[in-house]
DNA sequence: GATGAATGAGTCTTCATTCAT
DNA sequence: GATGAATGAAGACTCATTCAT
């Protein structure tokens, strides 16, 4: 018992670390960039050294992939909570904004699908279960906004198009918006403002004629 | 006379070198990724010396901007050649597929606006002028959106947005589109395809209900 | 106690290494000049990789400061002394000698004062700290020339001009000298030896009319 | 007659062309410093092409070789001039003074006795009668130093010394006088002037008791 | 004679990864 | 388990020199 005990302790305690060790890669991602995330600067402002970062992942790709695992995760969980919603509108701009601080957390910086096709095409050194578990939770989100556009009060914006052709459609205005309004910061030059296209978009979408 | 020929001649040389250089290095961007592009694999490519590369582009960082350049000309006169058009539908969707093949060929791997936001914030190396041409072409651009969106024919579109507010929206779903089908090859494994993402996108859009 | 004691054998171990690689790189620029000291060779000759280097000293320029600090500090040790010396004459002597040493070592290939002044109004990348032991370090030793000058066995040489302005000039003479004579090797075909060129300077300066 | 003139106005033109060149070099010399004196810029400032320089000089050691000549030329002129004085502080001040130009524009970056000692011991590629022509310029230059040394109102200063040798002490003095206050520009840190350096030492020299 | 495009070895520097302790 | 020193290939960039035109 105790020894079973204590292999639990350690695994825990691991998967603890793991935890620790994404969060500040993620913190380091979304303050100074993609080309800052280093081993070091990782192991360093986790307060370990170079070489434990090798105990818990066996890449740094590996460590990208957990990060990206991770802002997914709370993507999906984000968008579990809209599936109820009565108004269509709200619940897709609730949706834009879960989607704006998944971009600005690291969308911004990797594109997942074009990642995960080509860790799929590469010899890469990637854990399959990890990337499986990415594909996975990506079908998931997917799967969510598939559900929340079945909503009877989706209806009217849908035009008769099916739930699941809806969703690249949604997502696309989502990553659209995103990516032309939030690469410079707010009341950048080219004067796009996440809100207000946002706004617009729906607009176009929406009024009825 | 023969010698301001031969000066000519000289440029008209140096500037096909300049294109052919940069064309290389489209060639890899294009197939091997952003990181791939390095001066030695372009001059290696473009059958040079590391150093020869430097006698047309005083960075890395100006044939990068010399390749915007010449992606968003092309993507410049493409959107003039659709001011014309009358049918609102098949302008767009043309617009779009312009739009692809400028995604397909650098959008994919670099953020017009983030890039030029960069450039102008970081004390770069960067020849000012190109930068403003890389403003201006961008301005005109998305001038040419607005244009094509004042045609009459888009009014029924635009239900009352002005044109000048209609220009994101139209720019972040050509984005989002292609964002979300072209980064993995065709027939990829999200299952998500340009024309037919475009054509259901287009059905929210337009269709009366 | 032991990890403490493990800490500081690492430490020691480390510094001594520092050492090691600075001495190494003084045997390549008193040997084959400034521009013999590269990296490259400086690695090639402590018997280390390039990468490692740069584990003990952030830059080029930063492991050149250690350089001088340590030349430096040598000669403020010299000079210290000498401060107790009675006889003036050989004081200087002394004092010369210790310099030559230094000028040997480094002095002749990189001009302490121009160096300060170019570090300190260019955005280097050194470090401020080490850059400010080099400023106190040579007060200090101009401090210590001027504790001599001040012994009352100096007087009749002042003739009457404070000690602190005699600083200068006794650097002049000391660096003009080994600037004149060791730039080139003893028995040289200039014909200018230093400790003849010094014995002269002394008679004119001191010689009784 | 026709074509040895015309002989003759080539190498006049060539002679010119070389002059310029090397006037050119000096300029970027004094003004950027030695780093700053490349081929590229020096045919630049020049108005010429990088394969121009070739024509007139074999090697950038050949050039710097002919800069290094033509400072000593003026130097020795400026010497020359001095040869007649009858107040010897004055003369000797005076000397200081033309050796401070000459160590603005060149000295501070090239130690002459070093560079013939390196040129000589080295397999440099640099043509052996320049090199003799530097060595004879440097010796009349030095003669010079005697003469005006050996001039009766010196006598004084000397203190008996003869005169050959006290070339080198009042050499060592000028050197170390515009080493110590001319590597940081005026007013700078060290606190240390020219000219009060300079009168100081002749205070200490001179002053009777 | 004159040109300037081309070369390529060499510069400093970074960083994912390994391994002896 | 944990460390961090060590590696070395690779990055961008420079510049004296040559040579076909």
């Amino acid at each position: 018992m105790t020894i079973k005990r204590f292999m639990e302790l350690r695994k825990a305690q691991k998967e603890n670390r793991r935890q620790t060790i994404v969060e500040v890669a993620e913190e380091i991602l979304t303050t100074k960039g993609i080309d800052a995330v280093t081993i070091r600067s990782v192991a360093k402002a986790a307060g370990l050294s170079v070489g434990s970062i090798y105990m818990y992942f066996k890449n740094k790709e590996e460590l990208f992939l957990c990060m990206l695992l991770g802002h997914l995760e709370k993507l999906d969980k984000a968008f579990a909570s809209r599936i109820q919603g009565e108004d269509a509108l709200q619940v897709l701009k609730a949706m834009a904004n879960d989607y704006k601080d998944y971009y600005l957390a690291c969308g911004r910086h990797i594109n997942v699908i074009g990642y995960l096709y080509e860790q799929r095409n590469q010899a890469g050194e990637i854990n399959p279960t990890l990337l499986n578990d990415l594909e996975t939770l990506l079908a998931s989100v997917l799967a969510k906004t598939q559900v929340v556009l079945e909503n009877p009060a989706m209806a009217p914006i849908l035009k008769g198009l099916e739930a699941s052709r809806a969703i690249p459609v949604m997502w696309s205005i989502m990553t659209g918006v995103a990516e032309l309004t939030l690469t410079s910061p707010r009341g950048n030059q080219s004067g796009f403002d996440f809100d207000r296209v946002l706004d617009d978009t729906m607009h176009i979408l929406f009024k009825k004629d």
